[in-house]
DNA sequence: CATGCTAACTTAACAGCGTTAGATAAACCA
DNA sequence: TGGTTTATCTAACGCTGTTAAGTTAGCATG
């Protein structure tokens, strides 16, 4: 049956399919061979639309990516700063298998580059110093991807019964579990308010 | 050549070898034959000294993980905090290629709770709500690993255009590479010091 | 309208992976 | 001395990403 009528396949169904195998199975359960079957199709039929599957999981997570709101700097440099992490860090959360991924390498994505412009301006256009903007899109992004990668729901859970503490309620690991996202998501909002905190301290203390 | 007169292998062997192979030749470059060739021995020759190549790996990061040093709380939760996050980075900066396994999973290991329940213990004793004392930990965490994640060195050349203004004499991206130890160290610095200012500025000012 | 080229699939196959099974012989214990 | 355990071996299984070669629908051109 080659060559139907109508195409079976497309880079964009490709990537839907893919992300939905991660989000179900986790990154090591996707295989071209699964994603083929899900599609209906053979599993070197993929590589007419995609060269290689690290490519097929760049665009993937280029895709996630496009979720996140940097222009929100117009505002202020504290509520631009608060939107793009939140919002970066939802994205991820949203799809917290692909975060493995991202571990992996770079990505040389365009898209990447522009946001890291955007933010940076955003930056320097409300005082910091080009040094300090360029440190502070550094340290936020460090922020949103240890949270996406050390979080609870993901699995780690060294620290569960330091957590118990503030879930006195709770006596096993079972139940706290159930609370994994909104601990994730505190530890988090903490994070950056003290780190956003600290940033407003120094640009109006000691100045640059 | 069946159980030779001295054992050729031994786990502290297996995971030296391991080691020295995923920092030479990365994450992926570690295959079970590729280490067994290197010491000499069959591929399922490792099996008799680790169940799994999970376990062996596992193994591994805890040993790595040994050289963080949680043991300045004692002088002030601020020594103590940024002591641990130092040591905790350096120890993942040594060896970076083993950042994306950490990506993968929690490693249950006995060692790491001890340490938790260190910083934990520390930051109460030194006047921190249990809850607050949680979310610092889990925050630090955050900044460790997303800057372990993040770096320069590991390939992320994102915001390589935005760096340049650092570097006003780095032309291209190339020299910058040379200097990206010192800029991945740098940016965590200073979010670790925002950080820390903005949970002692909490602390002092507004109360619990 | 026929011819040839390209596009989009197919099946078969390759090298490599983690891991298991079964054989073998040295080392240790009774 | 005999039997069990220990530490290795070779062979093999099923999986992986990927390449090669075959097949035919669709399209462009004479």
């Amino acid at each position: 049956m080659p060559r139907p009528t109508t195409p079976l396949l497309s880079q964009t169904g490709i990537r839907a399919s893919a992300l939905e195998i991660i989000d179900r199975d986790g990154l090591d359960g996707l295989s071209m061979r699964k994603l083929a079957a899900a599609l209906g199709v053979s599993a070197p039929a993929l590589y007419f639309h995609y060269p290689t599957k690290e490519q097929l999981l760049d665009d993937v997570a280029s895709e996630i990516m496009e979720k996140v709101d940097v222009s929100a700097f117009p505002h202020g440099w504290r509520a631009g700063l608060l939107t793009w992490a939140r919002s970066y860090r939802a994205a991820l959360a949203e799809h917290p298998n692909i975060v493995p991924f991202l571990a992996r390498g770079p990505g040389q994505r365009d898209a990447s580059l522009r946001r890291a412009d955007a933010i940076h301006g955003g930056l320097v256009a409300a005082g910091w110093p080009p040094r300090e903007a360029t440190m502070i899109g550094a340290s936020t992004k460090y922020l949103v991807l240890g949270a996406a990668m050390g979080s609870f729901s993901r699995g780690f859970v060294d620290d569960v019964q330091v957590y118990l503490d503030r879930y006195p309620s709770l006596g096993d690991a079972h139940r706290l579990r159930e609370h994994a996202d909104s601990v994730d998501r505190d530890s988090f909002e903490f994070a950056l308010l003290m780190f956003v905190d600290g940033l407003a301290a120094r640009l109006s203390g000691g100045g640059a």
